[in-house]
DNA sequence: GGTTTAAATGTTAACGTTACCATGTTGGCG
DNA sequence: CGCCAACATGGTAACGTTAACATTTAAACC
C-alpha cells in the first residue's frame, strides 16, 4: 500500500505538501503541484482514511444501526437515510444486529472509535440504563424504536395513534370481537401500539378478550402461531389486527395454507 | 473518550501493561491486572479500532458492497453474509451504492483503508479495465454480478441456465411470441439471461421478433415502460419474459393498473 | 537597498495502539 | 552464594496522516 511518505520520496517534496496537494489547502506552487499529482497518479496513491480518522478525530461518515435487514420495513428507510446524506457527501456504513443485543453493542464500539460522526440506530435493546455511556461521545439518534434509560433525541412513527385508527376503522365497520397479535411489549413500538389498541377499544366501550390478545415473537412464525393460538381459543374473533409486517405475513401464510379467504371469512387489519 | 494513556495512568502502569491485559497476553501479575481491570470498568475503557487498525494492519471486519438496498434481491443475501460472518466472529459493514458508480469507487477506497479485511461485492460496474487497481491489496469477491476486467473470484447464479429453463417452460406450454423484458446488456447478470433466452428460442425453433426484446432500465419504472412498449408494437405477444424480479413487478404493476388478469389474458414468467 | 509581506516548503509532534527490545525482580538450584 | 530462568513491567518506535509552527525564497514597497 503506497503511502504519502512514499509519494513524498518520490517528488522530492516533503510529506506536508503532498498532503497541501491532495486536500488543496496552503500554498504550492504550480510545478511541484503537478509533479505531486504525476506520481500520485503513476503511484494510485489514496489517502489512508484509518489514519486520517485516527488523526483528525472526524470522518464524513455516518453509521446506520438497523436490527432486521430482512424486514422489509426497513431498505426503504435506509435508501433515504442514504439518499439525503449522499448529497450532503457523507457516507452511510450499515450494520445488522439480527436482533442480538451483543452484536448491538459491539457495533457500537466499533463505531465509537470515532470513524463515524454520527449514528443513527434502531435498536434492539429496550433498556440502556446499563449502557448508558456506551455511546461516550458519539451522538446515537434513535428512529423506530425509543429505547429507556437513555437521553437522546429520536424519530418515531406515531405508534401509538396509528393502531387507534386502525382499530376505530374495524370497530366502525362493526366488529365486536377484536383480536391483536403484536409483538413483546418491552419494545418501544409494540408497548405504544398496545396502548393505542387499548384507547380505542375503550374509547367505543368494546369488551376486551383475554384470549384474543397475543404477543408474539415478531417474525413471520410469530404471526403463524399468534392466529392458531387465536383460532383455537374459546373466543373466535371477527376480527384481527396484526401489530407489525412480518406478524401480517404471518397470518397471510396461515389463512393460505388452510385455505381461509381475507376479506370473506375474517377482518384483518395489518400494521406496518 | 477514554485512551490507553489515561487508563495506564490511572493505574500506575505503563500502557503496555494495559494493553497486555485488555488482549491477555504477555506476564501480568494478578494484582496489577485486577487493578487495571478495575479502572477499565470506571471509566468505560475499550480499544480505539481505527487506531488497532493503522497499528496491525487488519481487522475482523468484512466489506459488504451491494447495488441496491431497495431491490428486495438483497436483504435475504445480505442476512446470509451476516450470519456465516457472525459465526466466525467477523463483522459486516455494508455499502449501498445505488446503482452508482462513483460511489462504488469511493467505497472501495474507503474500504481499502485497512480496516477490512476483504470485500464482497455486487458492482455496478461492467468492466474494471480502468480502475483495475484499485483494489490494490483488499481482495474482492464479486457476487451476483461479474464485471469484466478483472481477475477475481465470483459467485453468481447460473443466470443463463435458468433464463432456458425458463424460456423452455413457456415453450412447453405452447406459447409461440414470447416476449423479453430484460435489463441493460453491459451487466453480466442481464447479458446472461439473454443468452438463456436465445438459446432456448433458437434450440426450439420458436421465431424471435425484435419488437418483443426491450432493454430498460431495471426498476419498476422500466418494468412498466417495457410491457407498454410491448403492447403498443406490432406483434402481440402471448407469453412475457421478465429478466429481474423489480421489472416483474414493474409488469404486474401495469397489468393492475389495466385491469388485466395474470394469467387468464397474459403468461408470464418472471426471473429473480 | 533594506524591510515588510506573500508564497513555498519543511519539521515536529500527536492521534491510540502494539511489536520489539530492555530492564528489573523473584526464587530455585547446584 | 552466585547464576539462570521465569515472571513482571517499562521505554521506544512505528502505522499514515495533518495541525501548528518554522524556515526559506521571492516579490514589493517606500
Amino acid at each position: 500500500m503506497v503511502s504519502i511518505k512514499d509519494v513524498a520520496k518520490l517528488a522530492k517534496v516533503s510529506m506536508m505538501t503532498v498532503s497541501r496537494v491532495v486536500n488543496e489547502t496552503g500554498y504550492v506552487s504550480k510545478e511541484t503541484r503537478e509533479r505531486v499529482l504525476k506520481i500520485i497518479n503513476e503511484t494510485g496513491y489514496e489517502v489512508n482514511q484509518t489514519a486520517l480518522g485516527l488523526r483528525t478525530g472526524t470522518a464524513n461518515s455516518i453509521g446506520v444501526v438497523i436490527s432486521d435487514i430482512s424486514n422489509p420495513f426497513f431498505p426503504p428507510i435506509i435508501k433515504g437515510i442514504d439518499d439525503v446524506l449522499s448529497q450532503h457527501n457523507y457516507d452511510t456504513i450499515l450494520f445488522n444486529t439480527a436482533e442480538d443485543i451483543q452484536k448491538e453493542l459491539r457495533y457500537i464500539a466499533l463505531l465509537k472509535s470515532k470513524f463515524v460522526k454520527g449514528l443513527l440506530i434502531s435498536s434492539c435493546i429496550s433498556n440502556y440504563q446499563k449502557n448508558r455511556d456506551i455511546f461516550n461521545g458519539l451522538i446515537p439518534v434513535f428512529f423506530n424504536r425509543k429505547p429507556k434509560g437513555i437521553d437522546a433525541d429520536v424519530v418515531l412513527n406515531d405508534d401509538r395513534k396509528m393502531l387507534f385508527i386502525s382499530t376505530e376503522h374495524l370497530i366502525k365497520l362493526g366488529h365486536k370481537k377484536i383480536a391483536f397479535i403484536n409483538g413483546p411489549l418491552e419494545l418501544s413500538t409494540f408497548s405504544l401500539r398496545y396502548k393505542g389498541f387499548l384507547d380505542a377499544m375503550n374509547q367505543f366501550e368494546i369488551p376486551i378478550y383475554e384470549d384474543l390478545i397475543i404477543n408474539e415473537t415478531f417474525s413471520i412464525e410469530g404471526g403463524y402461531r399468534g392466529i392458531e393460538k387465536i383460532l383455537n381459543s374459546a373466543v373466535s374473533p371477527d376480527a384481527i389486527l396484526l401489530g407489525n409486517n412480518l406478524l401480517t405475513r404471518g397470518a397471510f401464510t396461515y389463512f393460505k395454507e388452510k385455505s381461509i379467504n381475507v376479506p370473506e371469512q375474517i377482518s384483518l387489519v395489518g400494521y406496518g
